[in-house]
DNA sequence: TTCGTGTATGGAACCCATCCCATAAAATGA
DNA sequence: TCATTTTATGGGATGGGTTCCATACACGAA
């Protein structure tokens, strides 16, 4: 590989001056910048980002640490994710921790050693104390890890309870929701009991299923729907997120009963998984992109050295009808 | 933040021997080694992976290029792929061109900035001669770039075979299937001139319906398919990707057309998202889990710089049966 | 006793940039 | 003409590691 000696040499000039004119500072003759530039051209050369990346103490990499990166919302999330920061001069980087604990240990380390300049965790299996220890530009999507790091979702009280809503509005008499397993309290977690809290309190019956699978992969999400259909099949509403409503449907079918027909669902997120089954799903939208760029924008103010003046944000989420409730 | 230098003065000695320390190569006492390690506790010391970076003059980062990170085959195909390469102590930078090709023209100078390892790209807008200038790590998904740069993909061929068959099969005599801009000649195009073939052998007709947008997210593809339902609503066989035969079968459902029982679909792809509708997609299944493989072993081959034997690699689709096609 | 050989350690070059600072010439002003 | 200021340039320290090589001691063999 050329280097800026090589450059520096060919033009017969000191590496200072070559480093003048790539970054475009200071004084350089005209005539002599000239020479370097055709020394560049001739030579090829580009400048290591390793180096400079030693030298500026950062990398310009920001990581984006998800649980699984195919499922629709972090899929979505990453894509606006990467926009934005593309925006911010940042490359992006991503990690898959396939909820194996060690994997995200692995992945905080990074900051430590400096190969990212920041970190958005939509992950949050590691104990809050080992993310207190790291005093480096964090922020957490919908996950709740400790007061100094800041925490960007949206407002799922709101999303439970229009959910419920939609059900009651088309009569539901006993509806089931899906539940994540909540040994961490997530912000999202809020939503399951805003849910069974308003459903009882219109008088209908609130079965909360727990998923076994804390996972994200479809397989799992569908066997969870056969085992849904296979157990409930009695009940006339449904919640849970686009992906397992949209699995539960096709279950819920093969057993004969219908939507909305026989039974009404609300889904949650708002990807574009809500649009594809017949019919197509009413669903809570959280407001994916805005909160890809809430969380960018908190972490490039950290990564400046900004003081935060909010550090929990909640946006509003979006009820958008579908044909699978009244 | 604390370095080598830190730490070598609290345990009174050179830098070098808390190299050999930290990367357990050459000869140290054990007694020196337990200060050393002392030290680095106390000091909470993480070596400078920059700084590493730069004397061994690699990242141990790779990037993937796609034109859309949200699109289920590339959300899928990043996942496997970001699975292998941990498996291989590399990280994996995403990069999204949205097809635009400035932006594939800045994610390729990566290389050259040594700021990645090597890259596999999905996308292929540039000329292939920008890609011929570059002599480094690069294995292209499903395009051809030109002999020197190896390409992965499925025989394509076969995939249009199978599917033009099923529909066959189904006796369609009408059919239509969504095709790409070709201004590049791409394996994955292949697939639409067998199709076409081997339904205009049975004697059917073959409608090639060119998708105005080159895109990837799905209001495109939304579009496009209550396009096709509003001006072909009489066609008996159809055949795209999983996502657009998803929104096909959608928008013709409000055209009061079902299917099977009024046309048949044969989608491509074989994501999560052919398990979606109901009835569920018969689709021709592209192994992507393979597929990442492959890329990724063919590119850690380059950056062993061992002798590649094969630059052309084409893995086998697998047909899968739903209930969309007889 | 002397000559390896293995063990143990640190100085310094190296990786490749950036940028401070010293130096000097040219341009400007008094 | 002399004193400043502006323009122009390069040496060398810096960022934070790794590793080559020189040095030195201990120990067994000849």
């Amino acid at each position: 590989m050329t280097t800026i000696q090589d450059v520096a040499r060919k033009a017969h000039v000191g590496v200072a001056t070559v480093s003048r004119v790539l970054n475009e500072s200071g004084y350089v003759k005209a005539e002599t910048r000239e020479r370097i530039l055709d020394a560049i051209r001739e030579l090829n050369y580009t400048p290591n980002a390793v180096a400079r990346n030693l030298y500026h103490r950062k990398t310009g990499i920001v990581a984006l640490i998800v649980p699984e990166i195919s499922h629709p919302y972090f899929a979505e999330f990453i894509d606006a994710a990467e926009a934005v920061l593309y925006g911010c001069g940042y490359q992006c980087m991503i990690c898959n921790t396939k909820r194996e604990q060690n994997y995200e240990a692995y992945y905080l380390d990074l900051l430590k050693q400096q190969r990212v300049d920041g970190i958005i965790t939509g992950v949050h299996t590691l104990d809050i104390e080992q993310y207190r220890q790291i005093d480096r530009p964090i922020v957490a999507l919908d996950r709740q890890l400790g007061s100094h790091i800041p925490c960007v979702a949206v407002n799922h009280e709101e999303g439970g309870r229009m959910a419920a809503e939609a059900l009651i509005r088309s009569g539901c008499r006993k509806v089931l929701q899906v539940t994540g397993q909540s040994h961490v309290s997530t912000p999202s977690n809020r939503r399951h009991e805003v849910f069974e809290q308003v459903i009882r309190e219109s008088g209908g019956e609130c079965i909360n299923y727990l998923s076994k699978w804390n996972r994200f992969s479809y397989s799992y999400h569908r066997e969870a729907a056969l085992e849904i259909a296979e157990n409930y099949p009695d009940i006339d509403g449904f919640f849970s997120t686009d992906v397992i409503t949209a699995a539960v449907l096709h279950a819920m079918k093969e057993k004969g009963r219908r939507c909305p027909e026989d039974f009404s669902a609300v889904a949650y997120d708002g990807t574009f998984v809500s649009r594809l089954p017949y019919p197509e799903l009413t669903t809570i939208v959280q407001p994916i992109s805005e909160l890809a760029e809430t969380c960018v924008d908190l972490l490039m103010k950290q990564i400046r050295g900004d003081v935060l003046s909010e550090t929990n944000i909640r946006l509003n989420v979006i009820y958008r009808q579908g044909a699978t409730t009244a």
